[in-house]
DNA sequence: ATAGGGTTAG
């Protein structure tokens, strides 16, 4: 015989539905279902619990009588932890709870319904739950303008998202955090960075989940002297040993070009996950250091940690970049029969991208026919590359073929072409190209660098004249073009040489009177920093060949070290040399 | 009874 106290005891410590079977038996038998309590405790382990069943907590909500908001409570909760399509349902058993029955709905109804919202992807269900909350007058609580700027950031509403928290009555660390991370996972890493500024005015303090967002922005955007900061004010807070920060703080440095001081940091963690060694074995990779990618790897798979999907991106993106061609396609076909790992199109990119800078592009081709993503342009366009790199001419018109057929042809994709014919003195063909790239409905993507000086994170477009000191930094190009071409730099005059070589470079026909981003960026780097002092740039295309000829010459000149982390890896200059040895 | 925040790739 089993009293009510007895029965709530025995679901507390309940963690299957087998064991929920038994004790449902218990109660019926003892006569206790209609207990308010006990039945409360029942349902909400069915719709809410990891071992619950929703199924079975709709037919003991139905049991129920008169429900009160703590159950239906439990019902929308369930509802909003469940996967895709299902989540909307919280939202109609949110509207039979105001028709159906006089329970009201409290803050924690509306918390689960953002929740759901949040994960639906439906932004027109965001503002429809928005305009409950504030007609139910709970507009000004913390939490659920919380819940609020996630909600219509994770759908795509950032600055609706931004004005919520602007308009809030009070912010906590919570609210501050929520807002940083939004920016953060929308990409929007300067705007990320910004709030830091804003936040410590506003004197809430920060914590480890402020410092793995910052840390996130600054790995992006190559602002190190902000990230170096970051790992003091985790130092100061004994934080550097939470794992979540460690991880952040290997991926900041690794991004900005100290691999060594990831590496401290990796060898200071007391404990280490798989984001720690891919943050690792990814840095080494897009540094081009593929046979260090593979050693870590080897050392992970000896400490016990499975790798996932992008343990084998960060390998192939090494193994490619250092030519190692049969350890590539070893690591390709050791994802899936080892680690039942299905590659994905990315990992498919590396493959063409291994086979095809090496030279080898019957293979690279073979690729891409035998993949599951034969119309995918990424793979066309990456083979375009490498017949770019190989002077492939009627590979590269193959692969423009299937670009045009996909509907997928960018301008960059033409003036990739443009180059190949030039090297080819095909000069009928640039002109095609040119025309093409002048019609409208090609699609173009805008160049950007960024360059961090001082506290602040400065972003160039190409002929940017939008900075404050761009007069300063004109006349300063100038003379680095100068000193460099006392050193051998000769700017390529000619447009049909100077076309940039890659599908998502800054293209721009007129060279000779145009400065790509980065040339802008290293010019203020050095008219802004003191001698001898290395630069970090960051793009988010991939560098063209006059520009990467430049930055050799200006390392030389100015005896400076300059990383560039380009669309896909890191170059670093130094003494009139590239550490990708002209192979990228 | 129950609520809000974190990292790698893209």
């Amino acid at each position: 015989m089993a009293n009510a106290r007895a029965i709530l005891s025995l679901l507390q410590g309940c963690n299957s539905m087998r064991k929920l079977h038994k004790i449902h038996a218990h109660i019926l038998i003892n006569g206790y279902q209609h207990n308010p309590s006990i039945s409360e405790k029942l349902l909400n382990f069915c719709a809410v619990s990891v071992s619950g069943s929703l199924a079975y907590a709709q037919l003991v909500f139905h049991r129920i009588h008169n429900p009160q908001t703590p159950a239906w409570n439990s019902m929308i909760r369930g509802f909003s932890q469940s996967p895709s399509p299902l989540q909307l349902q919280a939202i109609v058993f949110y509207n039979h709870m105001l028709s159906a029955s006089h329970a009201r709905p409290d803050t924690y109804t509306f918390s689960f319904l953002l929740k759901a919202c949040e994960e639906a992807k439906e932004e027109g269900k965001c503002r429809e739950v928005h305009g409950f909350i504030i007609r139910f007058g709970y507009d000004q609580d913390v939490v659920l303008c919380t819940n609020l700027i996630r909600s219509y950031a994770g759908n795509g509403l950032i600055e609706t998202a931004h004005k919520v928290f602007e308009e809030m009555p009070a912010r906590d660390l919570v609210s501050w955090n929520s807002m940083i991370s939004c920016y953060c996972q929308t990409g929007l890493h300067e705007e990320a960075l910004k709030m830091y500024d804003q936040m410590r005015i506003s004197n809430v303090g920060f914590d480890g989940f402020t410092l793995v967002s910052l840390l996130s922005s600054c790995a992006h955007v190559g602002a190190l002297h902000m990230g170096v900061q970051m790992h003091r004010f985790a130092g100061e807070r004994r934080l550097v040993e939470n794992i979540f920060v460690g991880n952040a703080l290997i991926d900041m440095y690794a991004k900005c070009g100290s691999l060594a001081s990831a590496l401290s940091i990796f060898n200071s963690m007391p404990k280490r996950d798989v984001f720690t060694w891919n943050s690792m074995i990814v840095g080494y990779g897009v540094h081009g250091r593929g046979d260090e990618a593979i050693t870590f790897f080897g050392s992970m798979l000896m400490a016990g940690v499975r790798p996932n999907s992008i343990t084998f991106l960060g390998l192939l993106c090494g193994c490619s970049h250092q030519g190692l061609v049969k350890e590539g396609v070893q690591y390709f076909h050791m994802m899936s029969s080892e680690f039942n790992l299905k590659p994905g199109i990315k990992h498919y990119g590396c493959m063409v991208d291994l086979f095809g800078r090496a030279g080898k592009l019957k293979e690279a081709l073979e690729v891409i026919r035998s993949s599951p993503s034969q119309h995918d342009p990424v793979l066309w366009r990456t083979l375009l590359g490498s017949c770019k790199i190989h002077r492939n001419v009627e590979i590269g018109e193959m692969a423009m073929r299937n670009l045009v057929q996909l509907g997928s042809l960018g301008a960059g994709d033409c003036v990739l072409l443009s180059g190949i014919y030039a090297e080819a003195k095909d000069l009928q063909g640039v002109a095609r190209m040119r025309k093409l790239i002048q019609s409208r409905g090609i699609k173009t993507t805008p160049g950007w660098s960024w360059i961090e000086v001082g506290d602040q994170v400065h972003r160039f477009v190409v002929d940017d004249k939008s900075h404050p000191d761009s007069r300063e930094i004109y006349r300063k190009l100038e003379e680095v073009i100068h000193r460099a071409s006392l050193v051998g730099y000769a700017m390529e005059e000619s447009s049909l040489v100077a076309a940039p070589e890659s599908n998502t470079q800054e293209y721009c026909w007129e060279t000779s009177t145009s400065y790509h981003s980065e040339k802008l960026a290293i010019a203020y780097g050095l008219a802004r920093t003191p001698e001898g002092t290395s630069l970090l740039i960051v793009k988010n295309l991939r560098v063209c060949r006059d520009c990467h000829n430049f930055t050799k010459f200006v390392s030389m000149a100015f005896d400076r070290e300059i990383i560039v982390r380009d669309r896909v890896r890191f170059h670093h200059f130094k003494g009139g040399h590239c550490s990708c040895k002209e192979f990228w």
